[in-house]
DNA sequence: TAGATTGTTAATCGATTAACAATC
DNA sequence: TAGATTGTTAATCGATTAACAATC
């Protein structure tokens, strides 16, 4: 029924952090308030659009004064969803895995990696930057007794499919996928990719067009 | 004057490895052909979409048949510069820095990281994944020398602008930013940022949008 | 008050999707 | 031949950017 869930637009919610980024250094420095061409700037984007992406806050800012500053970082905060944490389970605990499990950050996000799981026997038993790892056998009966949401998926990609309908079946909703495989999962189950390959093609087509222009020798 | 460099559009180079390796998946399968139609299914794409993403790469079907997978796979290849390697430099052997050095896929899509560096002396000297950590005091002055074009940034949030800054010193001209860091360089360097509290954003308020329409309690 | 900045509506732009003729 | 699939042009959609009145 309740169709008109329409979502926020995604490029929206992916410049909210750099705002909030920005927004604490400008709180570091003690200032008070700031304006939409301030956050424009600094960030190399239309002040307009940094003006609509505010407005999906809930905060209105002051005409010829700008936004509060706290009052703005809070706001992104509670929006995002940073105020209240979330539990993870991080399957994988290869490079990229122990890369995760070590990177404190997470928390300021609201992401907070309770458990780590892994395949091979060597592994399971271990210390990884204080969790034990655990046997992928255990995880989805862990995962539904613990209500976990979200699962990383940090596994080599002949498993990942495995694993991830693993974590589906321990009552997972969303997977942050750090494989380059696509996952074919219930259409009711958030799926975020990160897939550096991508972002390697785009800095890669970007170089070349830059170097094929430095150096024009024939029209 | 040559200002009709017109890049091919970034969600279509977003899109082209993941063609990619469906086809490997297909090849390996010994499959000879393959439609937009069936790229499209796998991948959940639109196949009109599939077919103007391939356009760019320079290679023509046969209709009633579909594309040679081979040459497909070429072409993609060739396109996003993956057959010939670039080297790199990675600054900051942290735990990103260590998996990036551990991760040795990179190699398939042209990226070679051929030397690592750090700020913190304990570190120097030491071996991750087959490199000697270096003092990025000499990082610039190696850059020039050994031409490196690209710089994988990985160091603390507090170090980034003046890593950046250094290797553009060095000449480098493509940054690769894993930091959350909006870097201020001169605009002709590339930078292409990886942020993974981008990513989680999108991921919790999917999340969050799915689990509100689950309960809907009240309207 | 004057003018900078917000909020909002309209115009533009680019990417996605639909329609359809060409082709093997 | 019939029909599936390509290539291409047109329509749609969504996001960005421009314009401008409201406001402190």
């Amino acid at each position: 029924m309740d169709d008109n869930v329409r979502a926020f637009p995604e490029p929206t919610l992916r410049r909210l952090p750099a705002y909030h980024r920005f927004l604490k250094i400008l709180a570091a420095r003690g200032r008070p308030v700031v304006s939409c061409t301030h956050i424009a700037t600094e960030l190399g984007l239309d002040p307009t659009q940094v003006r609509k992406d505010i407005q999906v806050t809930g905060i209105v800012g002051k005409p010829r004064v700008g936004y509060l500053v706290p009052e703005l970082i809070d706001a992104i905060e509670t929006f995002l969803g940073w105020k209240n944490s979330t539990d993870a389970f991080l399957v994988g605990v290869g490079h990229l895995g122990t890369a995760l499990l070590g990177y404190g950050g997470f928390r300021e996000y609201g992401l907070n990696i309770v458990a780590a799981f892994d395949k091979s026997p060597e592994k399971i038993g271990t210390q990884v930057h204080g969790r034990e790892v655990q046997s992928v056998d255990s995880m989805a009966e862990l995962a539904q007794r613990m209500h976990i949401l979200i699962g990383i998926l940090t596994v080599p990609a002949d498993s990942a499919q495995d694993l991830a309908d693993l974590l589906v079946f321990g009552g997972i909703r969303a997977v942050w996928n750090f494989t380059p495989v696509k996952l074919h999962l219930p259409p009711a189950i958030i799926v975020e990719n990160v897939q550096l390959s991508a972002s390697l093609a785009v800095l890669s087509n970007k170089l070349a067009e830059s170097l094929k222009a430095d150096v024009p020798q024939e029209g």
